[in-house]
DNA sequence: GTTCGGATACTCGTATACGAGAATCCACAT
DNA sequence: ATGTGGATTCTCGTATACGAGTATCCGAAC
């Protein structure tokens, strides 16, 4: 439910927020696997604040679905096995189709060519670890005149859930082509403004992604 | 994203959890009007405990979207306008018509007995501020042979995002029979084995909500 | 009478301190 | 050798204490 407006809301940042932005980055980038114990103090100490505000980050980064917290055993990297990857990205796909389509007659050209800037940035880019950002980024674009803030807020939480595991995706070479590809189809229809074609495409970039998960993942799929 | 497995957490309750289910409902009763300050020392007096357990409560009830935080000004209960109640309902009806049509093919006829019930209770119960947990559960059972647990929790947690309001809807009298005789209109599809029938009904169930609401809610759009 | 400036009060964020519950490990008995 | 019991240790949850930022209110000057 974060990022519903991360843009407006002009609140000051709290050490807290600061710490669970740099623990939602470190883990989906990888360097924090799941499974990962993330002790309170260890983690203040690293930090260098109290655990307090540690705290708080575990307790809005369990909130996303990332961490997994019990009152009396330590917090660790939220575990992901198949069947809730399977479930995000059908979540996902529902999400996303219906933003699409409600988006797509709305779309103005600034964003369309913002999606496109994104999309040559992809290219560029030679830091994988940034394509995660950038992919989030070419989405939300396209479905930014959708209408329904708080829909776009579940799609931006459900990107940064499954995050780790599109950066695993996305460092695959062939999938890497594949879904670039994908990516221009996707904004070409958005381009003519044919919603239904562009959803179609959506629905196949993400069960291509589904796919390629369920067979390179196989090894991923472990019990706490 | 709270409720996506309460009944099979055995964690122990924490007092931060037992006050956040404490406001959560005085909120969805009516009890804590919109815009209501929530300070964090009157209410650890009031409850008993010291501030923190409360800190964490208001923490997780803003992440389910029903208070809102800034870090130097005190707590509020989430204001709600029109435009939010309206997304919050077009969410449900897109979230709740796919659980609906992947539930009816797979749905036992224990829970289809089980929503039964759940009408029969309805139209027993005499206590206004029981029917929102009920008209829940009704849904909710419907939905249960979905296969996705994420699901699940996004529309439980929609449900209480929205709870207040649609308690003011069932203190209508008239929306009351109509919505009642539209739940039994769902569950007979349901028994039908109808999916697509039973995803009208629905739809048309929550935009007449959205209708009621837009109407006689006019004067609860409060600014902040 | 109005406006600007400063001091005061209020609330939250953070730090430190303490207590409770669970898991582990070792010793002892069988 | 193995199983059981208790003590120790580890981690979190909660309480108390302090500091910082903001809004408010009052007084003085224009």
């Amino acid at each position: 439910m974060r990022g519903l407006g991360d843009v407006l809301m002009q609140k000051p940042l709290t050490v807290a927020e600061q710490v669970a932005n740099v623990l939602r980055e470190s883990i989906a980038e990888g360097s924090l696997a799941a499974g990962t114990p993330l002790r309170q103090d260890v983690l203040a100490e690293r930090f260098g604040f109290s655990r307090m505000p540690v705290r708080d980050a575990l307790r809005q980064l369990e909130a996303e679905g990332i961490v997994s917290t019990h009152p009396t055993k330590s917090a660790h990297v939220a575990r992901m096995d198949a069947t809730e990857i399977r479930e995000i990205l059908a979540v996902r796909a529902l999400l996303e189709s219906e933003a699409l389509r409600l988006s797509v007659p709305n779309l103005g050209n600034e964003k369309l060519d913002e999606a496109g800037h994104v999309l040559k940035q992809i290219d560029a880019e030679p830091n994988v670890g940034r394509w995660g950002t950038l992919n989030r980024a070419f989405h939300l674009a396209l479905y930014s005149a959708c209408g329904n803030a708080r829909l776009l807020g579940l799609i931006e939480a459900h990107h940064n859930a499954a995050d780790r595991y599109v950066r695993i995706l996305l460092s695959n070479l062939n999938y890497r082509s594949r879904s670039q590809s994908e990516r221009r189809d996707l904004l070409t229809t958005c381009r003519h403004r044919d919603a239904e074609a562009a959803v179609r495409v959506l629905r196949k970039h993400l069960g291509d992604g589904m796919e390629t998960l369920a067979h390179a993942g196989d090894g991923l799929a472990g019990k706490s």
